[in-house]
RNA sequence: GGGGAUGUAGCUCAGUUGGGAGAGCGCGGCGUUCGCAACGCCGAGGUCAGGGGUUCGAGCCCCCUCAUCUCCA
């Protein structure tokens, strides 16, 4: 059996235990910012587990995309040395939210593996809870499973909890003996030991539990289950092989890794372990950059940038010096095609990415090797043989540069490394870090509403207004039952016009008004949103009267922003097709937003977009509109709708019904957001600005409809006052600028030329004030000049002029006095112009210094600048 | 979220108690040459990332912001 058809062999049976299939999330978790990637098949049934939102299934089951790297589970750095270790996995996993418990679960579990994996009967185990009598005894009885191979273990393998609080539970996993050959030898070696012989399959967690901050377990209403079971690990098993990397979903790219570097897994352990790690990585990479997380600095995609880091280092160890990873990712494609069309799809850009992350990593390579160098010669010198661990250390955390490498180098060198000292360094670093991140809590008043089920139908798809009984009022969080004129406050209702904003979309803004008795009520609404659980909550002050809740009120939606908003949304579709048109396929929308005002548009390109291109755009998108095709929108399964190529955001949570919205034959995309009618309501589409965003991002802004011809109008108004300012037509406009600019800068040259001739001028004119002092020239001398520089160059002209000698030359310029003193180089031994100019500053309150030949100074007092360069005479005398 | 580093000409970078903004490459002109490469001379090109402060004076010192790189979580 291969490893895509055991994937759906385990779907399928759960499915025709009537199990809703569900679709892998994203390995972005949604609103959960607890953690850093998808790690488990629950996450995204986090707050149905939670009680705090209620799907359409009570038993569902999943294959989930999983990365384990940064944050608690990280599993990075064992990769390529254990048989067992993946940055990216698949978890197989069923689940029950209050319906199945523990019997339904072990019956399942064992018969799957029995029957339909047909694993050896003789070979398996089964591990409880300590004190788990319950699961022990349907182990028992209802598996033809012998007592002797039904063990008890402790809380640290057997119980499961989701973090300090909340839902937890014993749990009982299924362990296979792989037999002596894959034992540790260690004579303690038995059920429960860590190595390869006692393998553990699947865990099914019985969340029976909920623990307080106390600590305190109180059971749950409805008990649950939630189980996994690595995919790799188990086509491993099935497939009888030794280790996760010799399955069939994993050789394919260890061969590619052989072909480019010509070597063989055989060859040996290092070999081995390099070709692990960069099938591993490339495997993680493409998925992570799949679902949207791009190389960086920081987070969620600093991890990314880690994992292909470190491939690439592997990949070095192996002769692979040139880009190889953007093709050992090319044979993930293909292993999961049929699982994941989306990734294959996104081919072209995930290459893209890695391409441009192994150039980068060259860079940061070539720089530190240089550092390297430097620091090495450095060492030298001072007669080292060892490089300081917080040397090393320095070139890695702050350059970036590879601890492995370093050492490759210095041992070239005949050098040693103190990689105490480095680990020393480390450690400090680690110890100083914290993170503190919370898991964003549903309000408590809204908690009880959706854990109901309770979802508030949106009906402004084709109203925008109607009428609907108020569910909640809360104000500050709490929950209240009225509120009257002045208040600020949120309002749920049953059904509701107004689009909560999501998707990128800005929610509606519009009025509630009392209906019935109640004539007086309205509230302006200012905001709508949707909370993670699907609530929408509108926002806003109560102008006048009062609302009681279970009263009806008639909701408003404003309909001139709503109609300027679906126009800039349905734009921003075009925009993305014609940005993949015009830019190619490594296009992807990475983030967007509508507003009524205006709409950005977030997206993955190398380069900026030059104003040709960008004009090309444009052009199209109008073009688009200009040919008025319908909007279509269709309601369908998720399932159905990813068959049908439509475009899929990787920031979106989907529900299990979505709405494909679509324009003729060149945008289809799932879409919840509120649409024209057909493309040529927009009216007239124009690009206001095009920016960068992070690296490899690049965003647009842009007008639709009035707005987009009131941005038109005003820029011509711009222009045409501007042309009427110079006297020109706007056509000529820029070079009549161009040459003003450039008379303007000539007679700014001029003028200082002139100034400086007259700053000569005047000061040659008064009484020649040369006097000989000791034998040496000495010139002291007020003149007219406006900044620092300009009195520097008299000063130097001064000094031809006078061949041999002392210069001070004094100014005014504002509020202070500026002072400059230069000693020509024959003197230079005799006289200072630092110290100079420092007792002359003096009198006129300031301070000063420079080089033996040339110092400046300033001061504040004015009025004794006279003075104090009457003073120089005397100064030098006493020099 | 916490740390380190960088930001100076189109590019790569120098800039040393705070006191004339520089080099190499590239670019333009001229010369040398039959021509090209090479060379020589001349020249253009800078809000020293941005803002605030200290100072008579800040590329340099202090504070804030931004961007990029990098490490840790």
């Amino acid at each position: 059996m291969t490893g895509n058809e055991i994937r759906i062999k385990f779907l399928q049976y759960f499915e025709k235990h009537h199990h809703q299939i569900v679709r892998s999330s994203s390995l972005v978790p949604q609103d959960d910012p607890t953690l850093l990637f998808t790690n488990a098949g629950m996450v995204q049934f986090k707050r149905t587990f939670l009680g705090e939102e209620k799907r359409g299934y009570a038993r569902a089951a999943s294959s989930q995309k999983c990365v384990r790297a940064g944050g608690k589970h990280n599993d990075l750095e064992n990769v390529g040395y254990t048989a067992r270790h993946h940055t990216f996995f698949e978890m197989l996993g069923n689940f029950s939210f209050g319906d199945y418990f523990k019997e339904k679960a072990i019956e399942f579990a064992w018969d799957l593996l029995t029957n339909g994996f047909g694993l050896p009967k003789e070979k398996l185990w089964a591990s409880v809870y300590t004190d788990d009598d319950e699961a022990f005894e349907l182990w028992r009885k209802n598996t033809d499973l012998p007592e002797e191979r039904i063990v008890r273990f402790g809380e640290e393998d057997n119980f499961w909890s989701m973090g300090e609080t909340g839902p937890c539970g014993p749990c009982s996993e299924i362990i296979i003996d792989r037999g002596e050959k894959f034992g540790c030898d260690r004579p303690d070696c038995r059920i429960g030991c860590e190595c390869d012989r006692y393998l553990e399959i699947w865990n099914l967690v019985f969340m029976q539990f909920n623990r307080d901050a106390s600590g305190k377990l109180t059971p749950l209403p409805k008990p649950s289950i939630d189980t996994g079971m690595g995919l790799e690990r188990l086509v491993s098993i099935i497939q009888n092989v030794p280790t996760n990397y010799d399955i069939d979903l994993i050789v394919p790219i260890m061969r590619k890794v052989e072909n480019l570097s010509e070597k063989n897994i055989e060859d040996s352990q290092e070999t081995a372990i390099a070709m692990k790690v960069i099938a591993d990585h490339s495997r993680a990479a493409a998925f992570l950059i799949g679902d949207g997380i791009l190389p960086s600095n920081e987070g969620r995609g600093y991890v990314l940038r880690r994992i292909i880091r470190r491939a690439i280092r592997y990949g070095r160890n192996i002769g692979l010096a040139r880009p190889f990873l953007d093709q050992t990712a090319g044979v993930v494609f293909d292993i999961m095609k049929s699982a994941y069309p989306e990734l294959s799809e996104a081919k072209a850009f995930i290459t893209n990415v890695i391409k441009n992350e192994e150039l980068r990593f060259s860079e940061t390579l070539d720089h530190g090797l240089k550092l390297l160098t430097d620091t090495i010669a450095n060492i030298r010198d001072k007669g080292l043989e060892e490089i300081p661990g917080e040397v090393v250390f320095k070139l890695y955390d702050t350059y970036g540069f590879p601890v492995d490498i370093v050492r490759d180098v210095v041992r070239d060198e005949k050098l040693d490394i103190d990689i105490r000292g480095f680990d020393e360094a480390m450690e400090a670093q680690r110890s100083k870090s914290r993170s503190i991140a919370a898991f964003s809590e549903v309000g408590d008043a809204y908690k009880n509403l959706s854990a109901k089920g309770i979802k508030p139908k949106f009906v402004g798809y084709d109203t925008v207004s109607c009428s609907s009984k108020v569910l909640l009022l809360v104000e500050s969080g709490n929950e209240i039952q009225e509120a009257t004129t002045g208040n600020v406050v949120e309002v749920v209702t049953e059904i509701t016009p107004f689009y909560g904003e999501a998707g990128g979309q800005r929610g509606d803004s519009g009025k509630l008004i009392g209906s019935g008795e109640n004539q007086t009520f309205e509230m302006k609404v200012s905001e709508t949103v949707k909370d993670p659980t699907g609530l929408i909550i509108h926002k806003g002050q109560i102008v006048s009267g009062s609302i009681r809740k279970g009263e009806t009120v008639t909701l408003v939606v404003d309909m001139e922003k709503r109609s300027a908003a679906t126009r800039n949304h349905t734009a921003t579709h075009i925009l993305h097709s014609a940005l993949r048109q015009v830019l190619g396929d490594h296009v992807k929308q990475a983030g967007s937003f509508v507003a009524p005002e205006r709409l950005r548009f977030d997206f993955t390109h190398f380069s900026q977009v030059d104003t040709e291109t960008l004009n090309r755009i444009e052009t199209l998108v109008n073009r688009r509109i200009r040919e008025n095709v319908p909007v279509q929108i269709e309601e369908m399964d998720a399932e159905a709708a990813f068959k049908t190529g439509a475009t899929a955001l990787f920031e979106e949570k989907y529900g299990d019904r979505v709405r494909v919205v679509s324009l003729s034959a060149f945008s289809k995309e799932l879409c919840g957001g509120t649409h024209t009618n057909r493309t040529g309501d927009i009216g007239f589409f124009k690009i206001v600005g095009e920016s960068s965003v992070s690296s490899g991002v690049r965003r647009i802004e842009a007008l639709t409809g009035e707005a987009a011809l009131a941005y038109v109008q005003q820029m011509a108004k711009i222009l045409q006052d501007t042309a009427r300012l110079v006297k020109d037509k706007p056509e000529t406009l820029s070079q009549k600028i161009g040459k003003i600019l450039l008379d303007f800068k000539d007679t700014e040259k001029e003028l200082e030329k002139t100034k400086a001739k007259l700053a000569e001028i005047s000061a040659v004119k008064t009484l020649d004030p040369i006097q000989s002092i000791n034998g040496v020239k000495v010139l002291a001398q007020k003149v007219v000049v406006d900044k620092p520089s300009a009195l520097r160059e008299l000063a130097d002209r001064f000094k031809q002029k006078i061949g041999s000698g002392i210069v001070v030359l004094g100014s005014i310029s504002g509020p202070k006095v500026l002072l400059i003193a230069v000693v020509t180089n024959d003197l230079m031994g005799r006289y200072h112009a630092g110290n100079l100019v420092k007792k002359v500053a003096a009198i006129v309150d300031g301070g000063g210094g420079g080089r033996p030949d040339m110092a400046q100074a300033g001061g504040t007092r004015t009025d004794k600048l006279d003075e104090a360069l009457n003073q120089v005479y005397e100064l030098v005398a006493q020099a």
